[in-house]
DNA sequence: CACGGCGGTTAGCGAGCGTTAACCTGCCCT
DNA sequence: AGGGCAGGTTAACGCTCGCTAACCGCCGTG
C-alpha cells in the first residue's frame, strides 16, 4: 500500500510539486512563482489554497511526521496484538520506514533538512511527532537488545535513521539497484547495525 | 590530531563562524551582516576577504571534501604499504570518518545539505571529490566483501555514510553518550552494516 | 436569470538581501 | 615624513521575493 496516491485535488497537486521543488533546491531556494508554474497556474494563485509559503512546508512536515509515527505505532500494535516477538515488531518498523524512504523520497529529504525553516510553533509540533517516533523505536530496540543502555539505544536508532534515509539524498538515484534489491539491502544493514550496537 | 586548529587568521575565523551559521540555519537563511557580526566586524567588510557569500561556501565545501578524500587515501595507502589486510584499511577509513563527523560537525552537515547552493562549476568540483572518496570506500569494501556486487557495494557505502553522518544532524547533541562511547558505537554499527550487506 | 463565490489573472508594494561605492584610519616600509 | 595598502566604516543601490490588491470569468444554485 503506497502512502500517497496521485493527487486528485489542486491542493494535493500543489503539495506534491512543492515537496519536489523544496527537496531539490531547498525551501528558501524556491519561489512561489516557481511552485505555481509547476502546477500550471502562476504565483499568487497559490494563496487561494494556502495561507502562505510557510503553511505549505508546515503541512508537508506535519503530514509526514504524523504518518511515520502513526504507521510505526500501528505496526508495533499489530505485532503485540498478534503475540509476536519484539524482534518481529522491529523488523516491521524497519520495513515500514524503508517503504517511506523509497516511495516518498522528497518528503524524507525535507523531513530532516528543512525543519528549522518552520515558524517556532509548528517546529515544536513536528519535533514532538519526530520524538515520539524515535521513542517508539527505542522502546522496541530495548526489548530486543536489553543489554543496550538507553542513551546508546537512542544514538543507535538515530544512526539507523541516517542509514535508511541515505538513499533519498542521492543526487543520481539511477545508480541504485532495483527497488526490491535496495530495500532488502537496507533491511539487512539496519538490522545488523542495531544488533551490533549491543555488543 | 584534530583536523582544524583554532583560527589564527581573520579569514579562518570567518570561515569557522560561517560554517557554524550555515549549518544551523542554512546557506540562504544567514545574511552577510550576521556572519560579519559573528566575528565582530560588520557586513561588507567580509568582501575584503572573500569575493562573495558563494565563495565562502565554496571554500568550505571544497575544503572538507578534499580533506575527506585525502585523509582516506592516506589511510588506505598506509595500510597497504604496511602489508595489512584490507579489513584493517576499512576499519581505518571508518575511524577517520568518525573523527571527522564528531569533530567537524558543522562541516559534515554542510557537506551533504548545501551542495546544490553552489554555482555550477564549483559544484562539479566538489562532486568529483566526493565521488572519488566514495569510490575509494567501494574499492576497499569490495576487497573485504568480494561477493558483494558493485552497485550494492556503492549503495551500502552511501548508507553507511548516512549512518556515520547522523550524529551531526542532531539538534540536541547533549543527548549523546560521551565521545569515546559514541565513536565506538558508530564504529561497530558501520562495520556490521557493511558486513551484512554481503549476505 | 440573476448572482455569489471559487479560482484564476496582472500590477505593484515593501522588506530584505548581496553587493558596490566612497571614505577613513593606522601601520609598515623606505 | 610620507605614501600606500590592508582592513575597516556607513550609505545606498538594485534585485528578488513573499504577499496583497483589484479585477474577472465561470458555474451551480434559488
Amino acid at each position: 500500500m503506497t502512502t500517497h496516491a496521485t493527487p486528485r485535488t489542486r491542493r494535493e497537486q500543489i503539495l506534491r510539486e512543492a515537496s519536489r521543488l523544496f527537496a531539490e533546491r531547498g525551501f528558501h531556494g524556491v519561489g512561489v512563482d516557481e511552485i505555481g508554474a509547476a502546477v500550471g497556474i502562476s504565483g499568487p494563485a497559490l494563496y487561494r489554497h494556502f495561507a502562505g509559503k510557510d503553511a505549505m512546508l508546515t503541512e508537508l512536515l506535519v503530514g509526514i511526521s504524523s504518518r511515520l509515527r502513526d504507521g510505526g505505532r500501528r505496526r508495533v500494535e499489530e505485532a503485540r496484538a498478534a503475540g509476536r516477538a519484539p524482534s518481529e515488531a522491529l523488523e516491521s518498523l524497519i520495513s515500514g520506514h524503508i517503504d517511506f524512504a523509497l516511495d516518498d523520497r522528497a518528503l524524507i529529504t525535507l523531513h530532516d533538512r528543512e525543519l528549522d525553516r518552520l515558524p517556532e510553533a509548528d517546529r515544536k509540533r513536528v519535533r514532538q511527532l519526530q520524538r515520539q517516533y524515535v521513542e517508539l523505536w527505542v522502546e522496541v530496540v530495548r526489548e530486543t537488545h536489553p543489554r543496550l543502555p538507553e542513551d546508546q539505544a537512542r544514538a543507535a536508532v538515530h544512526a539507523v535513521f541516517g542509514l535508511l534515509n541515505s538513499t533519498p539524498h542521492l543526487s543520481r538515484p539511477s545508480a541504485l539497484p532495483d527497488r526490491a534489491t535496495t530495500a532488502a539491502l537496507l533491511h539487512r544493514q539496519a538490522l545488523a547495525a542495531l544488533a551490533a550496537a549491543e555488543r
